[in-house]
DNA sequence: CATGAATGAGCTTTCATTCAT
DNA sequence: CATGAATGAAAGCTCATTCAT
């Protein structure tokens, strides 16, 4: 986005790198520290998206990292300050993807468009953001509200959606009064709920909600519904 | 509503009665077999929406029933087994409230905010029931597909909802052309993500999303959002 | 002691039937429910006396116990709990065989030197009793204060002294106005400190503590000790 | 005492001074080895004293030296290594004291209430002491005895009362045959005892025993008894 | 001289479940 | 119909110690 500056954090699972580490076991020593520790990092955002807190065993976690269960307390202290970590990076890393949206203000709608297909998108490819939070969501947000950094990534999507809103009814095409915040969980939710409870639903539905013209159907949907919502006259 | 039979099938959970057993102590023999079976159907309930699936142990349940493990295998044969009627349990009573709805097809605009309010209304005063379904998508639906008694409990929703759509349509109220399966979805959509989502929304908008105030902003904005995108003219 | 009624409280470390326990492995279900439960809490008694509470590990003690780790909770909630039952188990015992004396309090100083003769013997022929009680003055009295039952102990040892004392003084073979709970810390002291620190004094002193000779010898010392103390005319 | 050389050993713990080094960080090189090496066995000797030798882990130690584990295996090669010195230099330190002791053996009766005094002083100024010993005890002495400066340490108070009884009894004032070691014993005993059994006591005897009055009382009691055993005409 | 990284074995405790009456 | 007793496996975590620079 154009008025944004972009600097995305630096992010452990992120890093794409990771020079010499190939098959490596544990035992030999030619892993540094900080590949150790991305490891681990790595390894229990998958475990614990896939199998919940309490399911997501050190074991479990350790084993995808190809390490052993000590090296998690050496590096976080306990499994729960590996997963307050693991909330962090994952916070981090959709920050930054918000933070690389190239968005222009004053085309509003195709903007507003851009930001309904980035989400549907992100949540998409990125399960793991769901399972997660609804994992902290079921622990009443316990965890996050213990991290100290969490506060550093609140979301920049809302100040987008304000921007796009306010330039979209100075240009007339957008009513006024408009929330942000509304319109950031009117999108949020919409793409969200479609991921989050896809398995219950298809069980009802009968439907697979994962075929890519289902995705895009409801992608339209929403472009639909946001747009018949702000826009004074919708096409 | 009009159109739908109400028969509510009997569950276990939404059953008040039971006074007489006040103060009963595991040991004495005074209590039905259905009584402890009950009380294990209840407990379950709570305290697997509240710890999930692998963090709701045997012992928890059983000691909040004021029984014992062992009751548990006795009735229900395994933990699995007592989460599926849990799920079970869970659907007809969400089937048997929305059977009970009362609607007038003549009025599909009135009709339709009725269906909202009650979806919100609904998710909001039975939060197990948003934490219960998290739970099980963790798990991929694994347990509701293992349910015979599961596809009983199809949500008479849709169809409600295509039914005002027709008629909207027919009066010319409503766009022709809407899948009652995205209207559904949508308002499911909205109202189950603020609550699911809850915890860690307040922890970055700061906001308190319990608030009734709140709740019923949220629910304002949903038939509006429902409204502009179905109706021909929105007010 | 001819004036005080003999109780003695059940005692399952001091119980010695056992009927048909021998040889028992696990796995097998031949052993009622207080055999295991008996088990447990004489080899705990014996293998937190040798290796401290820290040094006691659950493990040793189930093994010692032919059990199973899982067994100590089942019965005794936590390894605290297990010490503490320990602990009133070893209180317990010492009253049952104070309340067994049987003294003459007409005949103070014979009954007196009974008392020390018994002191003396009790710690030289219970070991455990010494242990125990410096692992939990390492603790603080940390765990026999959360005993409800610890009070029901106090040593009637105190008030035995007492009434000896008032005898010899009304006899006029005693000093008046002795304090009977000095006396006793005396007796207690002289007896305890022997055992207690018998590994390191004899790795100065190099003398062997044990033998036979060298207690009965340290006996009448402190026989001549407490004698001298509270009569007027030592012999 | 006038008849004794006055040569305390060099003590780790003993040394007060080390000002300059407040506020030190470990990772800085300002800090000598030596204030490493005794940071270390000041910190162990107070958390064996506190926890044992089980429960005073290496982790404890070093966080209480402000220092890593790392640095106890480089200066005393392991933790029984460690726990050796500390007992080692406890009894250096107690030798000291006892060295210090200025004491006229021709005023036997004085000079007796005045090595009382001592111990009663030391032990309830050096509570350390004793639990160090406790632990010591429990472990059977193992580790003292695997000390070679162990012996040099050979306390010098039996050696110190030999004299008093012997200038005592050419004096007239004790009786003959008395027993040095008995004689040490006898204080020691009712002096250790009384702190080391602290606890435990005061949850029978309900009483506070650190109170200075309870100590002072126990003292002139111990004075009493000890006087008593060994003059041939008691006060 | 000093230290960050790593580790295997052990710790206490909890898990879901079965045995036996 | 109901239950006390028992259990193997695994959980999260801590232990003293060594590696490698």
């Amino acid at each position: 986005m154009a008025t944004l500056s972009r600097q995305p954090a630096a992010s452990a699972t992120a890093r794409v790198s990771d020079k010499k580490s190939a098959a490596r076991r544990p035992g030999t020593r030619e892993q540094s520290a900080q590949t150790t520790r991305d490891n681990i990092l790595r390894a229990a955002t998958k475990v614990f998206a896939r199998y919940g807190y309490e399911g997501g065993s050190v074991e479990k976690i350790s084993q995808a990292a190809k390490s052993v269960d000590r090296m998690i307390y050496y590096y976080f202290g306990s499994k729960e300050g590996l997963f307050i970590e693991v909330l962090e990076d994952m916070y981090r890393r959709m920050n930054d993807a918000e933070l690389a949206l190239v968005l222009d203000p004053e085309q509003p709608v195709a903007s507003l468009k851009g930001v309904i297909d980035f989400v549907v998108s992100y949540y998409s490819k990125n399960p793991e953001f769901i399972t997660l939070l609804n994992t902290e969501n079921l622990h009443r947000g316990k965890h996050i509200s213990k991290s100290k950094r969490a506060r550093d990534y609140s979301s920049p999507a809302i100040a987008i959606i304000r921007l796009l809103l306010e330039s979209g009814a100075r240009q007339g095409v957008f009513r006024s009064g408009m929330v942000a915040r509304d319109v950031y969980l009117l999108i949020a939710a919409t793409a969200y709920f479609y991921n989050s409870n896809r398995h219950t639903l298809s069980a009802f539905l009968g439907e697979d909600l994962k075929a890519p013209e289902a995705i895009a159907h409801w992608r339209d949907f929403i472009i639909t519904t946001v747009l018949r919502t702000v826009m004074i006259k919708p096409p």
